[in-house]
DNA sequence: CGTCAATGTCAACAACTGTACACAAATGGT
DNA sequence: ACCATTTGTGTACAGTTGTTGACATTGACG
């Protein structure tokens, strides 16, 4: 779409000139909108994967042709198809933890603590469902160091999560381990939602079903807090 | 590594003569002991599966060179790598269904039910560990027909385990649409199990472990049942 | 025996893959 | 204004991919 032309590169300069659109390839002419090719790439991959493709069945080349750039300059900036995928990880749990922030933020404790945290949570997943949507897919996906490195990460969020809810007064008392195997529930819990958020495209009407019956599986949780004891095996 | 000769192909026709022992292709030679190629095929698939590839980063060379079979073999079996991919589903799921009969069977009501299944679940998952691997990594995976088939058979399985949960005391007269919430939370809550024994490759010590959080989480769920009241939004 | 369908083989194809190398342009500090 | 670095281009190569079409072998059934 964004073609543009050059014929005369060597003789004219500044590209300001040169701006009526042809599809010749000058030396990335116009610098678009992106400065950043890094980035380019990183969206590509997410956006190949969004058409359909897991992350090991995507090609070098065909995101750098999905960025119109030449397959070599991909390795101006990573140096392996591996070490991509590692910084989306990244860049996915960046928006990840973001979104924990908010919740944090909106989540003064009382009734409806729940109900509010499940809406931004869904509404958040669906702002960024490609970030999410690489995380679902390569957690379990095909390629050993990014599987790998989400699990670590998820592990990380398990136990965040856990502190946290330690500090509510139901939970003051319960040993790490429990609290971790709640958070665990819930995260699981929270996971499933995602899976049907990202499964259906369209919003409104579907997301509030989906929203009540992650009220409800998280309310009926915490309805047994107060009737646990551990007892060890 | 099975690099072989064949300069005099065109010369000799009767590959009968040449038959001390070379690396030289008669026709399906040993009949091994697979009488059954289209058994071999899916297998392999699973095994390189197995070997770190989602299922589109598979290649259908890959598969058939795996087997030992020419790629046009491929035909005679399956038009196409998604077709392939949905008798994977199928096959799966009928081992995971031959599970949930065995886990009804030994279900008999009492104290020990959940600790029961559980371990069931787990040893059953270990000892079949290729299938639930596919199911697990084609749920959220690449191939859209293949995701989608998944779904709607976990749907299926969800509903049931709804029917199900119907039956005992506490829940007679629970909605259909809050067996299926329980449900659904009870099967996350599995399918993190799942997750977790497919990522950690020894059993035993590691195992109990699992059995153990998966125990307590499905008896929290269990805990908050009798306090329930669904309160229409 | 002869014949038919099923199964497997072989050779070939154009398309695509990852990666190497040398060169061109843009950028930024001095 | 110059030079060094960074970033992108072009060309090339050998290896792999999916798929075709013609042929070989097998087993079953008459």
């Amino acid at each position: 779409m964004a073609a543009n032309g050059g014929a005369a590169r060597s003789l004219i300069q500044h590209d300001a000139i040169i701006k009526m659109g042809r599809p010749q390839k000058t030396h990335r002419s116009s610098r678009d909108r992106s400065i950043n090719t890094r980035q380019a790439l990183r969206e590509a991959a997410l956006e190949l994967m969004d058409r359909d493709n897991s992350f090991d069945g995507l090609s070098l080349r065909e995101i750098t042709r999905e960025v119109g750039v030449v397959p070599t300059t991909f390795y101006r900036h990573f140096s392996d198809m591996e070490s991509l995928g590692l910084e989306l990880v990244a860049e996915s749990f960046r928006t990840l933890r973001e979104l924990l922030k908010v919740a944090r933020q909106n989540a003064v404790p009382g009734d409806k603590i729940i109900r509010r945290s499940v809406e931004t949570f869904v509404t958040y997943v669906r702002a960024h469902r490609r970030h999410f949507q690489f995380l679902a897919r390569e957690r379990f996906g095909g390629v050993a160091v990014i599987r790998e490195e989400i699990r670590t990460e998820v592990r990380l969020l398990q136990s965040e999560l856990a502190t946290d809810l330690g500090r509510f007064p139901l939970l003051k008392n319960w040993s790490t381990e429990d609290l971790n195997m709640i958070s665990g529930l819930m995260i699981n819990a929270m996971i499933g939602i995602v899976e049907q958020v990202l499964s259906s495209r369209r919003r409104g009407q579907d997301d509030e079903e989906l929203i009540n019956i992650a009220e409800k599986q998280l309310r009926l949780i915490v309805l047994g807090v107060p009737q646990w004891r551990s007892q060890e095996t």
